[in-house]
DNA sequence: CAGCATCCAGTCCGATACTG
DNA sequence: CAGTATCGGACTGGATGCTG
């Protein structure tokens, strides 16, 4: 006996979802995609994660997250202050230090975020083999 | 009295994800950045959840999700097909139909992403505000 | 240390036209 | 109906050099 994946209430979710999606031409009028566009976007859940476990100086992000160029890093991190989910702390040492760290808001994004994070690292494997079985496919077609 | 909202395990696996995104100079080989990367473009976690409610003939997608060109309907099903989160079903009627439908897989990842599109839809209009008000805060430095 | 300004390549993605 | 093919603009994001 197994229970379904999709309960009637998440159903119901979903269709309630959808009933935004329909007819919000202008994507900004759609709450779901106004922020799942911002979520999607290449290093913010990223930083998120990484302001989650302890607020971080702008030079500890940027070595916790190696590859993130000085330029996206200040913009995401711009971007997050201005929705809100992230704030910014000068301190007037020489020379100049900067925390960042999760605001209430940014806090309360966590644990769905985190939810998503753990069903990609616990689903990763059976993502990559259904890709190899993807591309054997395609080569016996040719 | 209010819970934390970051709690002790929460934060231990926010820990965890961070050790897997250091050191993993190839974004392919970080397995929270592959799956993460696909669900960030602009269509793929919107067709989830319109398949979610219900399996979808193409042309009923492209309705459901008004303003998705047939480029962008075409090549992001074919990108969920080869992750393994879709499956399609191609009846052999005139003129064709064909199905989209969640694998069980897909299927696995409707619960924590519906999650994240709850908190999305719940945290809308606060983040709205904190715009507005970074808004009139620029504003009022110049 | 914590940024900003500039330049440039790559990619995303929409519009359009055409096919089985 | 369910796609494919091609074009071109907009945007993303990296590299580099400079500032307080």
């Amino acid at each position: 006996m197994k229970e379904p994946v999709i309960t009637p209430a998440l159903r119901q979710a979903m269709q309630a979802v959808m009933v935004q999606v329909e007819g919000r031409v202008d994507s900004s009028k759609c709450p779901i995609r106004d922020v799942m566009d911002h979520i999607g976007d290449k290093w913010s859940s990223l930083l998120m994660v990484a302001l989650g476990t302890r607020p971080h100086r702008f030079g500890e992000l940027k070595r916790a997250v190696p590859d993130i160029s000085q330029r996206m890093l200040t913009q995401t991190l711009r971007d997050l202050q201005r929705d809100g989910l992230v704030s910014r702390h000068v301190f007037p040492t020489q020379p100049p230090s900067v925390e960042y760290r999760l605001t209430p808001l940014g806090e309360s994004m966590m644990p769905p975020l985190m939810g998503l994070m753990k069903w990609a690292a616990d689903h990763h494997a059976q993502i990559r083999e259904a890709r190899s079985d993807f591309a054997e496919a395609q080569a016996e077609l040719a």
